[in-house]
DNA sequence: GTCGGTTCGACAACTTGGTTGTCTAAAACT
DNA sequence: AGTTTTAGACAACCAAGTTGTCGAACCGAC
């Protein structure tokens, strides 16, 4: 039985979702029910260096309005932290806040448990040559940074 | 090494939009340039006998205004007919037209034609693999319709 | 055979995560 | 000093969704 081509990519999306609606339920249930998939990218922007909005935009390939939007709901909500810099009356430094680092740790702690669960299903050397194939198919550069919208809706 | 199990969720994901955005780009290039990959389900889901806007939400799993929304659209654009049913005044037939049936066919064709070539990158017996392992940890029922707005802004 | 509930589609207001375009203020070149 | 670039703030808009409301039409039960 050979699959069709959209069977294929439903699959992988179906991979894809399985993990980041287990993922952002477990996290709601550990206090964080306004967190999404779109605000850790940013974050992850922000904790890796990008401490202005424009810079953020850049790095995620969006506008500079679009990561001001989110920028602002993620400081609104706590998990970043905006002051004025001394050095560039333009600029805003960004931080992401302890209440930030944590879920982003925590995030991450789900997903290498959801990864473990999966490898108990299958074994874990079967994931290991998945994620292999896989890798070769798409490239190790997934997160790469000229990706306009890639992660967003994804976790209505 | 042991990937995370964010780079798992990534490499899905990454697998997901490398077929889907390649797609797309093809559908344009055939003539077909205002065709998102979320009109593929609505239309499928025409095609198959949901011949209401109600229905076709209920199918989808999304409200009837927003499978309204999306049904103008496809009739504004000539994929899908719409006129009144002569049995029941509140409803709308709807009618995948011809150019309806060749768009999904063509995309059809293309997912085909990328999972081909994705054959030939691995191994045809190690994408069936991939596809076998997939399916035992997504289950068979990807495309079940309990999922809103699954698919929505995959291919902005 | 009318009356009450259900269904269909339409309309409106709102949400999220994007987009352009315009503008000011501040910094940086030269 | 003067021009150009940059950061951020607004505004208007788009796409795909949501909820709520509504009238017209249908259906079933009394």
């Amino acid at each position: 039985m050979s699959r069709s081509g959209a069977d294929l990519a439903l699959l992988l999306l179906g991979g894809y979702r399985t993990l980041v609606d287990a993922a952002v339920v477990e996290l709601a249930a550990r206090g964080y029910d306004d967190f999404r998939p779109v605000h850790d990218f940013v974050m992850r922007a922000v904790a890796a260096g990008a401490d202005t909005a424009s810079e953020v935009g850049r790095r995620t390939s969006v506008s500079k309005q679009a990561a001001a939007k989110t920028i602002a709901v993620l400081v609104d909500r706590g998990y970043v932290s905006s002051e004025a810099d001394p050095a560039d009356a333009r600029r805003k430094r960004l931080r992401v806040t302890e209440r930030g680092f944590d879920v982003l740790r925590q995030g991450e702690a789900i997903f290498d448990e959801l990864r473990e669960a999966w490898g108990r299903r299958i074994g874990a050397a079967e994931l290991a040559l998945l994620e292999e194939r896989l890798t070769t198919l798409v490239g190790d550069d997934v997160v790469r940074p000229d990706a306009p919208g890639w992660v967003a809706r994804d976790a209505g």
